[in-house]
DNA sequence: ATGAGTGTATAATGACAGTAATACACTGGC
DNA sequence: GCCAGTGTATTACTGTCATTATACACTCAT
């Protein structure tokens, strides 16, 4: 029994998709050194038993945990955390923003707002955000 | 034949919804003043015809630019640009961009991005969609 | 070798979004 | 009244996404 599992907590009604949600909290732990570098994973088997859903799901957001380069397969024994590898670079993980920064700016002109309406809305969500952690 | 059409160019193949991609460029034209307050909309069927999709397509955009304020249904005469009524507080447009915003925060903290960093990425697309306007 | 532990490929299922075909209800000019 | 023009409710089809069940391939200790 992993002690991670205590941290996880899925919802299933809650409209975002069971993979997104424990893709985001694993990737907040080990982010947040809870889970450390070097350190195993529970089984898919583990972990889809303690959280009550399938095998497959877990498996799928370690694969994708592995494509973002934060946990290393190894083969026939399990799954760890990588090594912190050398950083991106700051544009290059900029550069991952982009998409949504699109989005958010396209709307935001739609609503007649000016730039600066619009970065304040963005300082006002980091702003609440840091309140509450 | 309406003018517009000719203003109006949908990609099936773009992966974006035909009703979205329509409302965006109705809504942009109709921001821009290049479709006045007051006039008349073409048709769905005209609509539909000239851009070779299906009548409801059409008229899906139209309901949701009416429940938008954007333009008003007269009951079997056709749909007409609205007047610009008074227009939102700025509260309260900001507070639509507040979903956008937030999903834009999260992936930066994720990319363990400064505040100023996550700005940065912001005030960087306004200035590129100024630039080619 | 074998057994119990890993992760995964494959295919089936269920839900939902987008689009479309059809039939209906309304308006206004003749 | 009728007809040709509006928009829309209903229904059905289709493709995609999320999830699951099952069977397979690998590793390691015994």
């Amino acid at each position: 029994m992993h002690e991670i599992l205590l941290q996880l907590r899925l919802s299933p009604s809650s409209g975002v998709p069971l993979y997104r949600q424990l893709q985001d909290q694993l990737q907040a732990l080990i982010a947040s050194g809870k889970l450390a570098p070097g350190s195993m994973l529970p089984s898919v088997r583990q972990l889809a038993a303690g959280l009550e859903i399938n095998m497959m799901t877990v498996s799928k957001v370690y694969s994708r945990l592995e494509a973002d380069g934060v946990i290393e397969r190894l083969r026939g024994t399990g799954m760890r955390v990588a090594e912190r590898t050398a950083s991106r670079t700051l544009a290059l993980r900029q550069a991952d923003l982009i998409p949504l920064a699109e989005d958010l700016v396209m709307r935001g002109e739609q609503l007649e707002l000016s730039p600066d309406q619009i970065v304040q809305v963005v300082r006002q969500i980091i702003a609440r955000r840091k309140a509450s952690s």
